[in-house]
DNA sequence: CTAATAGTGTCTCTGAGACACTATTTG
DNA sequence: CAAATAGTGTCTCAGAGACACTATTAG
């Protein structure tokens, strides 16, 4: 049986766009935002690939990140779909952009990592791929902004110190220690003592409730 | 010239999937909202089409809405590619869902309705339609959240009254009137009176600013 | 006058921000 | 002790909610 639309046009009549999926990874390398990127043909890019027959795209992303960037277990939002006509000179592709975060540890050590801020990355990246990256801070600081660490950028016990500087690096903006603490303590759960103070008093371990 | 992506295969090569768009249309009626669906040999389901070709996504909606509920005008929203491969029984089809609003006195009379809340419509719905409008509200939500009427699901100049059935519609909840006014009246610029009052003293008319 | 709806005055509570204070560590 | 950082007490301000009050219309 052949389908046909309400026009009578068959459903293979249709020319049909590729579709690809890239993936924007956030870290955070001391104070700053930063995105993966790999080297390709065509400059800096953001990880990508086309998609397979029959796959999902959060599959194709999670196949993208683990080909190209040895980086596996990561959770994918989907930003939005990149749909100019013009945006790839090899045809008609659309892409959907996803995010995804993840602390500098896991990182393989060979990643490349451009700092990025809400409006594009710090370096000239390929096809529309800084307008990606720029979504994907938005939507992780709107993550963020209603949780201490739903993407787990921190270890499993952390202070209030590397709490807040985590967030000054996801919103680029200082928050005053007193207002902040007030404002998480009741998120999180405390442990011993950390004695790595290198000076100063030394801080209580906290975890995410 | 044929690209070959990093694997060495033509991109002409990959299986290609459908792609169309399905656009949850929603409306405020009396104190519920709705969705426009329109009947299709599936049963109800939202207005949607294929892609055509090197058609943008937003450009389709359009199409779709135009032509099969005779609305023009809207603005849409991306909210998500729904990708599940066995979505439509057709073949591999992905939809790109989209959300748009606007006062019932602008659809068309014969626009057929379901009422609807975040958990889905009230009736049920070809497709994974019933999970895109579910979709659709909660991000219209999101926008009225912040502002009085973005998509002006208002004429022109209303009462705070009118505003406030307007959100507890949106959110099926109610709001105090006095705490809603002090929320939006900074929002609003006022005019003359509304002589409309059956009774009681009569409400001042408002405007967005 | 009464009924009905519009709009305000005011109290409480909560959370953000500012600022200074106390607490705990190293040297 | 001084230096440095962690954590708290407290004041102010703004916004949400509750509640009762005043204001303006029709009849």
């Amino acid at each position: 049986m052949v389908w046909r639309d309400s026009s009578g046009k068959a459903l293979d009549d249709y020319a049909r766009p590729s579709v690809a999926v890239d993936v924007a990874v956030l870290t955070v390398t001391g104070d700053q935002l930063a995105v993966l990127v790999i080297d390709s043909e065509r400059g800096l890019s953001l990880p990508g690939t086309f998609l397979h027959p029959r796959e999902t795209l959060r599959d194709a992303a999670a196949r993208a990140l683990s080909s190209k960037a040895a980086i596996t277990g990561l959770d994918f939002h989907q930003l939005g779909m990149f749909d100019d006509p013009d945006r790839d000179d090899r045809g008609w592709v659309l892409s959907m952009a996803h995010g995804a975060a993840i602390a500098r540890e896991k990182l393989p050590h060979t990643s490349r990592l451009v700092s990025i801020t809400d409006t594009g990355a710090h370096e000239r990246l390929a096809f529309d791929h800084d307008s990606m990256a720029a979504e994907a801070v938005r939507d992780l600081r709107q993550r963020y902004r209603g949780a201490a660490d739903p993407d787990h950028l921190l270890p499993e016990e952390f202070t209030l110190l590397e709490l807040r500087r985590l967030h000054e690096a996801i919103f680029a903006h200082e928050f005053p220690k007193d207002t902040f603490r007030r404002r998480f303590i009741g998120d999180l759960v405390g442990t011993g003592e950390r004695s790595s103070a290198e000076t100063g008093r030394p801080a209580e371990l906290f975890r995410v409730r």
